[in-house]
DNA sequence: ATAAAAATTTCGCGAAATGCATACGAATTT
DNA sequence: AAATTCGTATGCATTTCGCGAAATTTTTAT
């Protein structure tokens, strides 16, 4: 898996194995071990692989969907939890403030992506 | 970096080192060892670590900014945006506390599933 | 406070996996 | 056919991983 995934990316790339190793730092005997799947690439290289592919490690070792999002807006989220802050239980609004910070906050994070632009090479 | 991960995490699931070994199939000491950061999980335990605490691997590894989807668990998130609540501004503490909500839900979520038959192989 | 229990860390060792250099094979070019 | 390019297999040295047991720290209970 993780080493098809590596190959994939790299032929899509237009990149030999000896060029793929000398960004690596490695021999290009260790990276033909990556990519039959003979040898594993300690984190350090596995994040420089996702680094110089711009992928996400997850994606790297083929983990797609894994991330189960919870639904904050999901009203029974809230219900069958008994919560209190300061001796005092949570309100429903309390929930409306907490999706409020998250839904500022990705509207900050658009705002930087667009300023900073983009990010593609 | 990623020990600091794993420590938090754990904790944040109020977890002992000795149910996360047995969760990850290692000993004690091999979980003392990631957290620590003398050792290094290899690609398998990292993927299940991920699993376990729902996270991404590039968050465990420290790699903040390849994430697509918003990730509650990144401290920064909650460092740049000031909250209050009844005109009292929430501490980290409070921060954690709502991460806490969270992940309180979630264990409920893993408890009806394994009660309703469960989905690991 | 002190003892007991729990949780975590350290240590030594054996096993396993990594990474490298080198040699090798296949395909392409000259 | 020789040379070049590209990827692969082998053998070996080294790293480091994972474990159990003991030591240490932290928490809990008396």
């Amino acid at each position: 898996m993780l080493g098809n995934q590596i190959r994939n990316l790299r032929v899509s790339y237009f990149w030999t194995q000896e060029y793929l190793a000398k960004q690596l730092n490695v021999a290009v005997s260790t990276v033909s071990g990556y990519e039959n799947g003979s040898r594993k690439p300690d984190i350090e290289t596995l994040t420089r692989i996702a680094e110089l592919f711009e992928v996400s490690i997850d994606y790297l070792v083929g983990r797609p969907n894994s991330k189960r999002s919870l639904d904050l807006a999901e009203p029974d989220l809230w219900d069958d939890i008994e919560l209190e802050l300061d001796n005092e239980p949570l309100s429903r609004e309390d929930k409306q403030y907490l999706l409020a910070i998250i839904r500022e906050k990705r509207n900050l994070n658009r705002l930087n992506q667009n300023k900073t632009g983009n990010h593609q090479k």
